[in-house]
DNA sequence: CAATAAATGAGAATAAGTCTCATTTATAAC
DNA sequence: GTTATAAATGAGACTTATTCTCATTTATTG
């Protein structure tokens, strides 16, 4: 409850219920959650409109990201910076998302190879995400 | 004009008029196109709803790849077994999506790396999907 | 504790995608 | 080539996700 207040404040956005409501939906869940669920999670607490806006915000300050799962449909996470750099692991059978490290070794690899491409297209690469795709073998009872 | 014929034919699919013409447009442009654009594109040839089945048919039979762009657009591209594999950069600058190969070395990384988290979640991982973003510092017009 | 700007709630509006069903078209058999 | 049959299509209604509007409420600052 506090965490939430204090990302706020930390980020120059004023401290309103609806906001606290998300922020702790979010933090409660800390795993990427779809826009739909949270929507069912905070029903009768904070409008629709209002989820959105506040969502929205939370990307302005840079603070969530947001993707979209098998299904297409919207999905959301919260990205404090004290939270290390991951990518996702979709499940085909049950629609899991899961957080995943790849090892350092691994990311200075990307990074160069992002450098390499920087040069080549002449762009400046900013950010860069890596989705994996399969199935959970017994991860989950949805799972065969 | 041969060549859609040829792919639908080879993929068992019977061979229509609006799915010759999707295909063409297709590879006629040959890069991610937004499916609106598509449907521009297609505009009093192709109806809306046939439109959307056609890309699902052609998803089904694995030959068309469909993401979101920056603006959660939906994007697809034809994906052709002669196509190699690549990933995408996306400019947020202007919204262009280019297609980026990754160098060899990179890739034999990056599936060690996918053997090593397959085994610690205990997943089969099928697929996998890198995105960069940032933006084209010349590239074109829209640019700064 | 005002005053003011910002945020919210409720629901209307929009947009993307799906569904329905009557009509058309492709395919296969003759 | 005809014809029979199943499959595909077009038109537009419908659904769902997201955005917008505007009157009311709330947070912040002095």
């Amino acid at each position: 409850m506090q965490d939430s207040k204090k990302i706020l404040s930390d980020n120059n956005v004023s401290i309103t219920n609806p906001r606290i409501l998300v922020l702790e939906a979010l933090l409660d869940n800390k795993s990427p959650i779809t826009v739909d669920e949270l929507l069912t999670k905070l029903e009768n607490q904070v409008a629709k409109s209002t989820l959105y806006r506040v969502l929205s915000d939370l990307k302005k300050i840079n603070i969530l990201q947001e993707f979209t799962n098998l299904e297409n449909q919207s999905v959301v996470e919260l990205l404090l910076d004290t939270d290390s750099h991951h990518h996702h692991l979709f499940c085909s059978d049950c629609g899991e998302i899961i957080d995943v490290e790849m090892a350092n070794e691994f990311e200075e690899k990307l990074s160069n190879e992002i450098k390499r491409i920087e040069k080549k297209f002449n762009f400046i690469i900013e950010d860069h995400r890596l989705e994996l795709f399969g199935k959970c073998t017994d991860l989950c009872e949805n799972c065969s």
